[in-house]
DNA sequence: GCTTACATACTCGGATAGTGGATGTCCGAGTAGCAAAGG
DNA sequence: CCTTTGCTACTCGGACATCCACTATCCGAGTATGTAAGC
């Protein structure tokens, strides 16, 4: 049960895109240079938020993309399950219908109590993720980021912006 | 990022185990008829439970698994570590040391933002299997199960037991 | 000088191979119980 | 009838194939930019 890069990529990615001027767009390109990422695979994760509809991207020379949204309003838990998908970690495949005691025909009332307990804890989960979004990342970041580095960066990016 | 399904039938045998009169043993073959599973492959998650010390085993005739300490005393989390392992669901790279503006032999002070609100959901996931025991697992079942069916599997695997 | 048309280069997006872990199966080491033999 | 001995059958535990998903890479469709030609 361990999340796929993917999702570490693209999170940082958005901590890039959240900060930049509204309207303007970075690349796939200059995401991947900046985390020392390859350029070609870095493209999929991207590709996940956008067809989520997190991001905006646009063709040609200075394309790229953007945050379809202001960082306050996209979650942890959007980009996690924008890479991840939306299913459940637990997937309850009702193995005590195969109880040999049961008569035939017979049919549950409810979700079986295991599963039930494990969907609360993904629920948990879900939560605690829900609870952040990008704006306060960027907050925590500004925070940690000693200012030096925080300006190199941000002028980095912006000599790549479009 | 989903669970394998021998977090599932791992589960499940805990629950059956956790009804057993004290210091019986149920075979593998048992458990695995009850559910409808392979026998072979099911052994490797009891094996999994039995290597973390969640359950005892005994050789020969009459041989099998029972749990090692009182249902109210293993809980779900015990049992979700013991098939997945105890590493964290989020493995952070640190590829923010791969920024470009960063001066050479930069050290960061702590842990990156986003691993922390990574691990911090994933201590909510534990936190939550953490608060149900097996013991509270039985009693949910108790008032799910039909009582002639609840009675019938337990003299089933009374037959069985050794 | 301004407008327009065009070639270019750069972008994203999906289709295509390679690899590691989960899944599934097998056989060997070890022991508790049973049966038979002996006292 | 009771004890001892040996065998048998059953158990767990680890070693061995198979398959799917994550990883990694490539090429094609499409567009904004910059340039050059024409007015």
């Amino acid at each position: 049960m361990i999340l796929k890069s993917q999702v570490e990529w693209a999170l940082h990615c958005c901590a890039i895109l959240a900060g930049l001027p509204d309207g303007r767009y970075l690349s796939t390109k200059a995401l991947a240079e900046f985390h020392g990422l390859p350029k070609e695979y870095l493209s999929k994760a991207l590709q996940s938020l956008s067809q989520a509809r997190l991001v905006d991207s646009t063709l040609g020379p200075s394309g790229g993309y953007r945050l379809s949204r202001p960082p306050a309003e996209i979650t942890f838990l959007d980009v996690v399950e924008a890479v991840e998908g939306k299913e459940r970690s637990f997937v309850c495949n009702n193995i005590r219908a195969n109880n040999p005691c049961r008569p035939e025909g017979y049919c549950d009332a409810g979700p079986c109590a295991i599963a039930r307990i494990m969907w609360d804890a993904d629920e948990a989960w879900r939560a605690s993720l829900r609870a952040v979004t990008l704006a306060m990342l960027v907050q925590s970041l500004e925070k940690d980021v000693p200012p030096a580095l925080w300006r190199e960066s941000f002028e980095w990016v912006m000599k790549r912006v479009g």
